[in-house]
RNA sequence: GGGCGCUUAGCUCAGCGGUAGAGCAUCGCCUUCACACGGCGAGGGUCGUAGGUUCAAGCCCUACAGCGCCCA
């Protein structure tokens, strides 16, 4: 610890200060080994995890910071479990996208092209990119904290997993799951490559022209008019096609048509699959080289295959009068060569679907090449068994379906790649045509012997390398003890975005060449969106690099606020305040700490049991309590319910130990009882421990800073000197009747801040002051509990001078008061010439209504047979205890509302039936304003009622006369239901704004104005349950 | 065209069979010696619509609507 310099500091800052503290850890952890998993070790069981590559030459965003978040969550909550774990960092080559930066890069600074450099020069170049740029990712991961195994650091061009990917590929040959075939397959004219099916995206509606022309027939007596969205491929039609069915052409199929701008003579042919009779005009043009329906067609009737478009996107010569121009044009050109030989037969708009290219946007081609290709039918029946046998599940288990729907349907995977950049096929040719495959540079060709031998120019996928990912980087093919302690690993964590090209690879990879599946759990995390809900891209600029944010706000905040937010099955909105609100968060712990040093001067921990050290009912309560938040916090990790675990530690964290704890412990901390102190010294030591032990997977950096210091502090040595090294704490039994036995303090605290906060009594006015304030409480043992000291905790937090505590039903009566009733206990707060007695009937009045009608609910429930009957009875008994408790607490606020009004003669001690209103009288005399306002809210809600019942019938009445028009007439209504309804709602919510805004300064109007609605009160009657429930 | 998901407080979202929750925002009070990156209190929801199952339904089932995503 001496290189951090922290060991005798035992003082903090006012404030956390994220910059200095994270700066320090994360080469202290690295340096000491805490990142290493270790391959020798069975010992323990292991716990790994591949780090899924992201681009060598990118960087990282938010959906990287949140895969970093989640894998370091599961790494340091294992580590601390005691597993030997193992996360694997690396980088993917990404070659296209490699490949285009540098070349890019190459014709910016040195106006020249990659065939000016040649293939070894420009491969230098690349690589001293990514020498230069690839240390970035290094660099944000380490800002992240994340305790990635950097030894074991690992990039697909490496020489390791090139010879992986080379024996896979010589395999795969081997068994005839890879094969080259001449194709039709995607083609992007600007990256100059072909692609698989994955890498397309899918436009939908792209505006686009249905275009029809007429094919004169051969014979010269008629036409025959087609349609197309591609006038430029008419070029490489080698057939029209029509229905079998089509009566309108019965007589044509067979014969000829002659291509109106190269002369040639092609057939029509009768084909079912393809045409649409009800479509255009029944009649198709076939260009088998370059449409993928068409292509089949062209297999099926044996039609010439005319290419007509080159890779670069420019016509071919054999595109006659276009040829050389580029296909967009040639579009033009056709349609104006056309419409001067009077064959064009008129356009309308047509929606139609466009691929694009994930890298560039560019339009894709389709284009006739020779490619190679993974037979993948075979590879993928093992992976889809794997997932129905549950040797592999996935989380959110929604995705299993995604999964297998895409496993089913595959296709055969095309491999090769145009590029530079990449793993070049291993596939050499001879003079005559024949294909060697092998590991090693070949001598001479296998089939005819010949020396001279040319290598496969492409490369490929990089897919392809990274689907080995899971062994490739632990050293396969060869038997290693890395495979052996950490492979299958134990999860995959990634974006579901990428299921198919990673898991799905990763698993029929896994499967067949090491037998076993890659993962255990594949955990698919929701997509990261910025604070609007859009998707964050580079073409948007709303990419976000996470270095910003943990500069802003710290990585322990990003973090947490990642894990926070990480629920199954939604995605991720990141708003700005979301994670000030967790630095808060880091704020409120480190102030916790701040003001535990503060108070354990003294101290020494000896390792005590805390919970033999703990002297007060308060101290057993939070030990409860933290017990809870343990169990809750491992139990939701267990499930990967990131979200939970997180909200759970961060709830005990801020709301039990700093809101409750800390100020009840303020009693023995300052008090002089020594052994009390001590107790409550020891208690909020173990506490912040284990809190800091729940957070560090979380929070590593915080946690990690203040462990040291508190562990300086009470002078811990039996702690480890690093929190990486400590234990997570483990679920057990809670105490549950340590929680239950305080309930009732904290209750009367509740009920004292709730009088003070609704009669504005400001806390520095202490309450019973004048006259003593009384609290009785029916239970012995509650009376005992305060007795025994709780009173003065109470007395603290509420700022209370006397208090007179009556083991009794109720309070004595005292005339000018404010009173509350709780499960057990009644407390009255003398309040002579302070008290309001308008505000108090109101409050009493709220109270009771909320009584009222949980009761009447209750009862009702009760009074039902059949719930009786049928209802589990511990579900009946609580019930019943529930009624019991409120006809008390009606009684008990029944009796003091009469006091104050004046009609107390017949004050009533014990609980008895009495009928107070269902709903309380309202105040006769609310202003004006508030009236006209409340008013005027309903009128608007009564004139969208109006309006959406006018609409609704007239759509009725439409749907009635005009069955034709009545779906397009439906929809047209609808929508204007629709936005009537939300104008509607906007001008409600924008009335009541303004009626609040000036019902504000006239609170008892106010109250009046919202105890006539009926709804309200039944709402707030359900509101001191659901305080009774937290507690 | 097929599949999946979503619709809960002003906003962003948890909850998924037994009394509607969080964070932020709002309103009132408080510069109380851990924290104004704070404390205390309060208000705000017929849980998209219509049916059904159940003693009991945001929660299960069916249909519909709107939004989003994936696949063809």
């Amino acid at each position: 610890m001496e290189e951090n310099g922290t060991t005798s500091r035992t003082e903090l800052a006012k404030g956390y200060e994220h910059q200095e503290v994270e700066a320090r850890w994360y080469a202290f952890w690295k340096g000491r080994g805490y990142f290493h998993g270790d391959e020798h070790d069975r010992s323990r069981p292991a716990f790994s995890i591949v780090l899924p590559p992201p681009n060598v030459t990118g960087s990282l965003h938010l959906g990287h910071a949140l895969t970093a978040t989640l894998q370091d969550v599961l790494i340091r909550w294992k580590k601390l479990s005691g597993y030997n774990t193992m996360w694997l960092p690396g980088t993917d080559h990404a070659g296209i996208a490699t490949q285009m930066v540098v070349e890019k890069e190459l014709k910016k600074t040195e106006k020249k092209s990659r065939h000016d450099l040649g293939r070894a020069e420009f491969l230098k170049r690349v690589w001293a990119w990514k020498e230069q740029y690839g240390s970035r990712i290094g660099q944000q991961h380490q800002a992240l904290g994340a305790a990635l195994d950097w030894e074991r650091e690992r990039f697909t061009m490496d020489e390791g997993l090139s010879r992986a990917v080379r024996e896979v590929f010589v395999r795969l040959h081997e068994e005839g799951l890879i094969y080259r075939e001449k194709k039709l397959i995607n083609w992007c004219p600007d990256c100059r490559t072909a692609l698989s099916d994955l890498e397309v995206e899918h436009e939908e509606g792209h505006p686009g022209e249905l275009w029809s022309f007429a094919y004169p027939l051969a014979s010269g007596t008629g036409e025959i008019v087609v349609a197309t969205t591609r006038p430029e491929t008419m070029l490489g039609d080698t057939a029209v096609a029509v229905h079998p069915d089509d009566e309108r052409y019965l007589g044509l199929v067979g014969q000829k048509v002659r291509h109106p701008l190269s002369g040639r003579e092609f057939p029509i042919v009768a084909d079912a699959v393809l045409v649409d009779m009800a479509f255009g005009t029944g009649a198709v043009k076939v260009t088998p080289a370059h449409d993928f329906n068409d292509f089949e067609v062209g297999k099926r009737h044996g039609l010439e295959f005319l290419t007509v478009i080159g890779p670069d996107g420019k016509m071919t010569a054999a595109a006659g009068p276009v040829a050389g121009l580029d296909r967009f044009e040639a579009r033009r050109e056709v349609k104006r060569l056309l419409e001067e030989r009077g064959l064009a037969r008129g356009s309308k708009p047509n929606p139609m679907a466009l691929g694009r290219c994930q890298r560039s946007q560019t339009v894709l081609e389709p284009l006739l090449s020779d490619q190679w290709y993974v037979k993948i039918a075979p590879l993928a029946k093992p992976a889809i068994e794997a997932v129905e046998q549950g040797r592999t599940k996935f989380v959110p288990e929604q995705w299993t379906n995604t999964y297998m729907a895409w496993m089913r349907d595959i296709h055969d995977w095309c491999i090769s790649r145009q590029l530079w950049w990449g793993h070049q096929i291993p596939a050499w040719y001879c003079q005559d045509g024949h294909v060697t495959v092998a590991r090693e540079t070949p001598r001479a060709c296998s089939t005819c012997g010949a020396a001279a031998l040319r290598q496969d120019e492409d490369v490929l996928d990089t897919w392809f390398s990274s689907g080995l990912w899971p062994f490739s980087t632990m050293g396969w093919p060869d038997r290693t003890d890395t495979l052996r302690t950490f492979y299958p690993t134990s999860v995959m964590e990634t974006g579901h975005d990428i299921i198919f090209f990673w898991v799905a690879r990763m698993m029929m990879m896994g499967l067949h060449f090491m037998g076993e599946v890659p993962f255990r759990t594949v955990y698919l995390h929701p997509m990261v969106r910025d604070g609007k809900g859009q998707k964050m891209s580079k073409t948007k600029g709303n990419v976000i690099d996470p270095l910003e944010i943990t500069g802003r706000y710290g990585a322990d905040a990003l973090r947490f606020t990642l894990a926070a937010l990480t629920a199954q099955g939604r995605d991720i909105k990141l708003a700005n305040e979301r994670i000030e609100g967790y630095r808060a968060f880091a704020n409120k712990l480190w102030n916790a700490s701040r003001f535990a040093l503060m108070n354990l001067t003294g101290y020494l921990e000896r390792g005590g049991d805390p919970a033999a050290a703990a002297r007060t009912a308060a101290d057993r309560w939070i030990l409860a309590r933290l017990q809870v938040a343990v169990n809750g916090t491992v139990e939701a990790l267990e499930a990967l319910r990131f979200n939970d675990a997180a909200n759970t530690v961060y709830h005990f964290v801020w709301h039990e130990l700093c809101d409750w704890y800390v100020e009840l412990a303020k009693e023995a901390l300052y008090g002089e009882d020594p052994v009390q102190k001590a107790g409550a010294q020891a208690v909020l030591v173990h506490c912040l421990k284990t809190s800091y032990l729940l957070l560090h997977p979380f929070m590593p950096f915080i946690t990690e800073e203040l462990w040291h210091v508190l562990r300086a502090q009470v002078r811990a040595e039996a702690w480890p000197d690093s929190i990486m090294a400590g234990r997570y704490p483990a679920p057990g039994p809670v105490d549950e009747a340590a929680d239950r036995a305080f309930s009732p303090v904290l209750g009367i605290i509740d009920a004292l801040r709730n009088i003070r906060g609704e009669m504005g009594i400001p806390f520095k006015v202490a309450l019973g002051r004048a006259t003593p304030l009384h609290v009785a409480v029916t239970d012995p043992a509650v009376h005992r509990l305060l007795t025994s000291g709780e009173e003065r905790r109470v007395a603290r937090l509420a700022n209370v001078e006397q208090l007179v505590l009556h083991l009794a039903a109720a309070t004595p009566h005292a005339p000018q008061s404010a009173v509350a009733v709780g499960a057990g206990f009644e407390v009255r707060v003398p309040l002579a010439g302070v008290i309001d007695l308008a505000a108090e009937t109101a409050r009493i009045d709220k109270e009771l209504a909320k009584v009222a009608a949980d009761l009447t609910l209750l009862e009702k429930k009760l009074s039902n047979p059949s719930f009786v009957e049928r209802a589990p009875a511990e579900v009946v008994a609580k019930d019943r205890a529930r009624v019991e408790e409120l006809r008390d607490a009606r009684v008990k606020l029944t009796n003091h509302r009469a006091m104050m009004t004046g009609t107390d003669n017949q004050r009533e001690d014990s609980p008895m039936e009495t009928t107070p209103p269902a709903v309380p009288p309202a105040d006769p005399a609310p202003t004006t304003m508030v009236e006209k306002a409340e008013q005027a809210v309903e009128k608007v809600q009564e004139k969208v009622q109006e309006a959406v019942k006018a609409v609704q019938a007239a759509e009725k009445a439409v749907e009635k006369k005009a069955k034709p028009a009545v779906a397009k007439a439906r929809k047209a209504v609808k929508k204007a239901v629709a936005s009537g309804k939300k104008a509607g709602r906007a001008a409600v919510a924008r009335v009541r704004k303004a009626v609040k805004k000036a019902t504000a300064k006239k609170k008892p109007a106010r109250r009046a104005a919202r105890k006539a609605a009926p709804r309200k009160a039944a709402k707030a009657a359900r509101k001191p349950a659901r305080k009774a429930k937290k507690k």
